[in-house]
Order: C-alpha cells, then structure tokens, then sequence
DNA sequence: GGTTCCTCTCAGGACCCTCTCAGCATCCGG
DNA sequence: CCGGATGCTGAGAGGGTCCTGAGAGGAACC
C-alpha cells in the first residue's frame, strides 16, 4: 500500500534526483516535464501527493494548482520554486498548495515535507481488523468487506474492539464482565452481547472456546 | 461559522501580536501560554488548527504534539521555531507537524500557511456535497439532485457545512453547540436544529450515533 | 404596530440500549 | 446413550437517550 506520487519538475536532471530519492522511500513516482502533461496525469490518474515546480513550460505550476482545485481535485501539492520572497510564498500557497519549498533545499527536508502531507491525506481513525471487515472504534461501526457498513451500540463496540486488540487471545466472561460490562452483575450478558455481534456480522467474527471464554475470529 | 485557532506561545509579546492578526482575519482565537495547558485545551476543546511554539515550558513543543498525535488529535499543526536548521525542521515534520516555519518570519506568510492548514481541514470549497444533493453555503441552499432548491437558515446551513466539511466524522452535541451556537446554553439547540434539517431534507442527510453525537450521512 | 422569520427552551412520549432470565440446544464424560 | 454442564437464543422490564411539537422572545421588514 505504498503512496502515490505525481512529480511535475522540467528540469530532467532534478526529476531524477527527486525520483531516485522518492522511490527510495517506497512511493510509486510518477513524472511529467511539462504542466500540460501534469494537469493530464492528476486527472486521470488521482495520487496521494504532488510535487510541482513553479516554472513550468506549457502550464505553470501555480495555474496548474488552480485548474486542479477548481476541478475539485483536493491532493496535496508541494511547490517547488527559485523564488524565495514572501510575497512569492504567499502567492502559491493561496493558489491553493499546501506547503512551499524555496530552492535550494536538503533532501532530507523535502521528504519529511512529503511525510507531512501524506500523513495528513492518509491518516484516518483508529481501525482494527475483525473478521469479514474493519471495526471503526470512533465512529462505532464495521464496514465489511462487501462494503456494507455495520452499526454498532456502545457495548458491541466495546467488546469487540476488545477481542480484535489481541487477536487470538481467549477472553474469559469474567474478565469481559469487568472491562466491557462495569456495572452488570450477572456474566450472562457477555453472552447475550456475543450473540448481538454474531447475529449482525456473522457466527465467525467470534469463536467460543468452551469453559474458557470467548475469542476473535472464527475456530 | 469562523475557524477556531489555537495558538500555544510562551512569548507574550508574540502571543499578543499574533493574536491580534489572526482575530482581525475573523478567526477565533485560544491562547495557551505553556504546553501542558495547550495540551489541556487542545484535548477539551478542539480546534481547526494549532500554532505551536517548539520552545515550551511544561511540555516541550514537539512533546505536545507526539502526545496529542498518540490520543488520536488529527488537528493541523504549525510549529514556530527559532531553530533553523534542516535537521531542525525535518525532526519537527517527523513529530507530527504539519508545516514549520522559522523566525523571524513575516505575519503574511504565517497567514498564508494558516489559511492552507484551513484550507485542508475545513475546506472552503464554496459547495459541499450532502447526501441527495448540493449545500452552497454562499447562498445557504441546498440544490437537491431532483432539481429542487432548498432554502436554510444561518444556523441550519452553518450545522450542514460543518457536518458536511467532514463526512463521517461524529461531532459531539457540545462540540457543535461551541462551533455553531455560540450564544446557546442547551444542548437541545442541536437536537432541534437537526431536526429541522432532516424535515426539510429527509431524515438521511444526518444520522444519529447514540451517546455520542451526530454525523453527515445516513446510518 | 403588525407580520414574519429565526433562534432557543422545554416537556411528553417514542425509541433504543442494556441487562436479566428462562427454556432449549449442544457438548462431553461416563 | 444418558445426564449434567455449558452455551445459545428469544422475550421482556427498566432506564436512559433522542425526537418532535408547541411556544416565548427578538430582530428585520413592511
């Protein structure tokens, strides 16, 4: 699942430079030399990331920025540029780029630029992995692998997100009593909730393991 | 419905000036004036974006925002440093930030940077997308997608464009009473409001997610 | 002054979640 | 194959959360 990144740069020898280095991290680079050509490739082929040089031959960097986002194209862009003015940041970054990189630049600090705005793009709740689909603990429900979202009550998410922590691990009642149940007396609720999961994502989201307690996935 | 800015600087004399700027710009303003209180209000009361000072007493600039990143604090970051190095800023990326700028800077260019912070978490985008149709926030209306146009009121549409800046995110009651209703002391308001949206555009445009708030979208 | 709309409060009732319990199914040792 | 133990399942009471209609107060406009 390695990040995706469209480099518009026309200068040939920086492009590959900037690839060497990129691909060395583990992102999949894709190049154009020319705005024209980048414009194209964003369209057709979304990336997580951009980076783009201002000086740009057919489009530039900046009115390239602005089609995109007109378009609705939300990808993070990185701007590349000699100028180093305020004036000049402000510019592109109220083209619509989130971040601005004046030449000439470390390496290192390009890329923990690139981390940044992938961290952002990417990043997202809490998931855990349950049998059959993906437990969302903020949002307390399960979107399964044939793309139905589940919805979960705050006890059913609670058990589960439990049980998917430490996969493998057998639960005893008592021990889901305290942690999931604080104020019930009688064990017989974890069983009805087991029940609950079950009846809405399926028997094998949950194995019993007979005298012991209650398990994620499937025997 | 202005963005909320938390900004977390030692310095009063910074604090002040930036204070000023960024109020007449229309934001809304948090001061922290050490990191364990940024820390605190960050976790209490969240705001669209953070401006961090890395040279923090009680807790380190950097450490604020590893901490608030480990408890899931997805919130834009920008880190004010006097440290100019590369490594400096790659080390201050790496931590969670979002951008990094060195002093002294020029305020122009600290506005430009907060405004792509916004830019990304609460887009401006003048249209947002609502389950069965278009909310334009200039015109506060809903165009549906049978063709039909809904009008809305201030609080109506503020309420939609917050919910709808981030699909799938579950805003708290109190949460949306402090961003939407500002002058308010029940949570009912919320209730109500949503209410309303949901006569005049059917009951899938906000769910319910019981005991923790409400979300765009249908269950 | 009257009208209309918006904002906010409030209270009754509807609905959902939580938990208990009892009867039935299943498993395991003898 | 039998009996006891263990687990499963549906029904239902209780309590909390949420929905929804009614209405007061205010601002804008005629």
């Amino acid at each position: 699942m390695s990040a995706r990144i469209l480099l518009v740069e026309d200068d040939a020898d920086l492009a590959r430079l900037l690839d060497r280095a990129l691909t060395g991290e583990g992102y999949a680079v894709t190049r154009a030399g020319d705005g024209h050509t980048g414009l194209h490739l964003a369209l057709t082929r979304p990336a997580d990331a951009m980076i783009v040089d201002r000086g740009l031959p057919a489009v530039e960097g900046l009115d390239l920025i602005a089609r995109l986002r007109s378009r609705g194209v939300g990808t993070p862009i990185l701007v590349l540029s000699a100028r180093n003015s305020t004036a000049d940041r402000v510019e592109g970054l109220d083209a619509g780029a989130e971040d601005y990189l004046t030449k000439p630049f470390e390496l290192t600090e390009l890329m923990a630029r690139v981390r940044a705005l992938l961290r952002r793009h990417l990043d997202h709740a809490v998931q855990l992995a349950v049998p059959g689909g993906v437990l969302d603990l903020d949002h307390r429900t399960v979107r399964r692998d044939d793309g139905a979202s589940v919805e979960l009550s705050e006890r059913e998410a609670a058990l589960l997100g439990l049980l998917a922590a430490r996969p493998g691990t057998v639960f005893s009642r008592s021990d889901l009593l305290d942690r999931v149940f604080d104020e019930a007396e009688s064990e017989t609720v974890v069983d009805t909730y087991v029940h609950y999961c079950r009846r809405k994502l399926g028997r094998g989201v949950i194995s019993t393991v007979r005298g012991l307690g209650y398990r994620l996935g499937a025997p």
